[in-house]
DNA sequence: CCTACCGATCGGTAGG
DNA sequence: CCTACCGATCGGTAGG
């Protein structure tokens, strides 16, 4: 068996059990036995266990980012590129709920520099969506009353989304996406999308 | 000094803890290191870790649902209660944000018996929010397109206060509650109260 | 409330 | 990848 394989399985048996019981509940022997494995064994194919917790986190952060920097290159548009950053966000949290679940809750384990480095990515995605609020503004698309608190709840709304998404539940994720971009942009005064056929 | 006292002071340092570090990252060593106190001191006054995490989660659940009772009671007008609803959470969690982050963060990490009594509670915690919003339905006051995500949209909002509030930022508690509240009301296709004077 | 300790488990390593 | 182990630390207890 390829190594990048068993190294993607551990990945996968770490999101789990850190999805599941945080970071700090779970041993490398839980890992370890995830894949009929003793616990030292793990160490011919990693470092650290932080080392997992980072993998996680960093690829989350690279997914919320690199899909925001694409939805901001396709839509120039302020109220299309806001509906499709929080369809994209929903879209990739359900896709992969405990990489996000764990990227929420388990970040501020890891050491200093690294969390730093979340840190600045996490402000770096978050202005994608401050922009096309920004825009918005500029251009009278959107009235809110405070701008900032206009992004805050946008953000609250899609980040607390993992906090009760279940795959099984009765929306799928794109309805999900629908319903958030019509309370967003209600509440940021712009017109409501109604009779305007599909959204993005 | 009273056995109470030093009860409420362990109690502090617990949840001064497991805010910035986590239930399972902190020891019973830390906690008493905070006091000046061996480890095992710890134990004539508890009985288990597990039981500060309870305590402070449980005391938590009651300063919500007593809050909201108390708001329900007063404002029989739905629209006025939410913004009740709302500026009680908030002013609670500004009050308190040690423990609305040990609340929110650590509550899994209970005993099952325990972490289904919270679950419970947190439910009954949301029916006021549902309740009141639900009443503006029926009397047209409010007009979501959906009333279930228009709940989820005002947990979201005051559920994530945690993860951003910061006791020294530009904001008092009070006028966050108002911003969270004219947002709340224009998604929920209420009139905005602009020009009605101070809001509740 | 301290000293001293319990058995269990932790992340990680050596040697094969 | 396993066996066997390292020192450190865990939650908790006994006895004073």
């Amino acid at each position: 068996m390829d190594g990048a394989v068993r190294k993607e399985q551990i990945c996968d048996a770490a999101k789990r059990l850190f999805a599941a019981r945080g970071y700090h509940a779970t041993s490398v022997r839980d890992i370890a036995a995830q894949l009929d494995l003793q616990g030292g064994s793990l160490y011919s194919h990693i470092d650290a266990k932080e080392d997992l917790l980072w993998a996680l986190v960093d690829r989350a952060a690279d997914s919320f980012i690199s899909r925001a920097a694409a939805v901001a290159a396709r839509f120039p548009d302020p109220t299309e590129r806001l509906q499709a950053l929080v369809r994209a966000h929903v879209e990739y949290m359900a896709s992969d709920l405990d990489n996000a679940v764990v990227f929420h809750h388990e970040w501020r384990f890891l050491a200093p520099a690294r969390r730093l480095a979340i840190a600045h990515r996490r402000h770096e995605y978050e202005d994608y969506f401050r922009q096309a609020i920004h825009e918005g503004v500029s251009r009278d698309v959107f009235l809110p009353q405070d701008e900032r608190f206009a992004t805050l709840l946008v953000m609250s709304l899609v980040n607390w989304f993992y906090q009760w998404y279940r795959p099984d539940g009765p929306l799928p994720a794109d309805a999900i996406a629908g319903r958030f971009n019509e309370l967003i942009l209600r509440a940021l005064g712009a017109p409501a999308p109604i009779g305007k056929g599909k959204s993005i």
